[in-house]
DNA sequence: GAACACATGTAACACGTTACATGATTGC
DNA sequence: GCAATCATGTAACGTGTTACATGTGTTC
């Protein structure tokens, strides 16, 4: 259902190959609709098959060929309808809050531990984050396209932070009823 | 995959009817794992016929007959086990992100609706939040057992409180963009 | 009389993952 | 020689959603 539109939304910025739609490249859909490469070959042959998106086949003499997709004017129409549309916010699913549901069946070290797992993997994050906000979003005046992008960003790192605050009061919480 | 373990994590709680487990009784599944009630039956028949769940039929004269489902000892071992396995941070999966990464198409008004609508709903559910909060965990000492809920619980606070403050930052710096 | 809460289920379809498959170039 | 990056694809399977179906008791 959305990843239709996430690969439409990254594509209304500037044409790409499947390839790099599945990749992390300049932050776009991975980062907040993460797919497999298959996932995406299919959407695109969906999306071409609807007249949403055109793409042109360029051989490399180095590398594979390629193909590089471009939305087309009805796909920006139907994305432009999409984003109109009032949204629900997505549900949480996290099976980190699963685990400690069901926790009370194993010792607080092991859940101590795997916290601090993923209190690392979020301080990881953040950084990622705060160094693209230092590189890409320094100037005082942002344009009004770039600060849609920004926005995500922005999201990342105040989510990113939010997790770090839990992970830390839960490992004390944790410590402190032992 | 993870909604087996969901369902046997509430039920190694306390006993419930499909149609419960459904239902955002007591802060359980449908908060960090949410699925229909469908999908929640299926995985019930699933679960027993791996004997990881029984179930006792009841009779009711005045609401339809009803079966209670509980964790048997090899579900509780089986959940014992996936809970020590190491977790991979669940993928962010946000609609509004995309859209948001598409919103160069609309005005900034309709982004700002949108957002606006976003964080009255997170307000909404903080406020809840809070309220479970003050009537289950006031006491300083909390049970172990009663701990790893209560971590969920904060897990949903921090992450509200998180979605309000980047609402308001966004809407803050679209309306000084205009 | 309509809508909602309780309570369970089947069937069809859409979405997503894992495994398998191919093949060139570059770096260790 | 082995692994990684680039680049695309098929097939089988598992997960999740939507629509449909049934039936009682309570509240507006």
């Amino acid at each position: 259902m959305s990843l239709k539109h996430a690969v439409l939304a990254v594509l209304s910025h500037a044409d790409r190959t499947g390839y790099e739609l599945t990749r992390k490249i300049d932050g776009s859909v991975a980062n907040f609709w993460p797919a497999t490469h298959q996932q995406i070959y299919l959407e695109l042959k969906k999306l071409d098959s609807e007249g949403w998106v055109t793409f042109r086949e360029k051989a490399q003499s180095d590398k594979p060929d390629k193909k590089i997709y471009s939305i087309s004017r009805s796909g920006r129409a139907e994305l432009k309808r999409w984003v109109l549309e009032s949204q629900a916010p997505t549900p949480v699913k996290d099976v980190l809050l699963i685990k400690l549901f069901a926790s009370h069946l194993v010792s607080s070290d092991v859940l101590i531990d795997e916290l601090d797992r993923h209190r690392v993997g979020h301080e990881v994050k953040l950084k990622e984050y705060r160094a693209i906000e230092r590189e890409h979003f320094k100037s005082t005046h942002i344009s009004r396209d770039a600060l849609a992008q920004y926005l995500t960003l922005r999201k990342g790192i105040i989510a990113e932070k939010a997790w770090l605050e839990w992970c830390e009061e839960s490992i004390a919480r944790l410590r402190a009823s032992d």
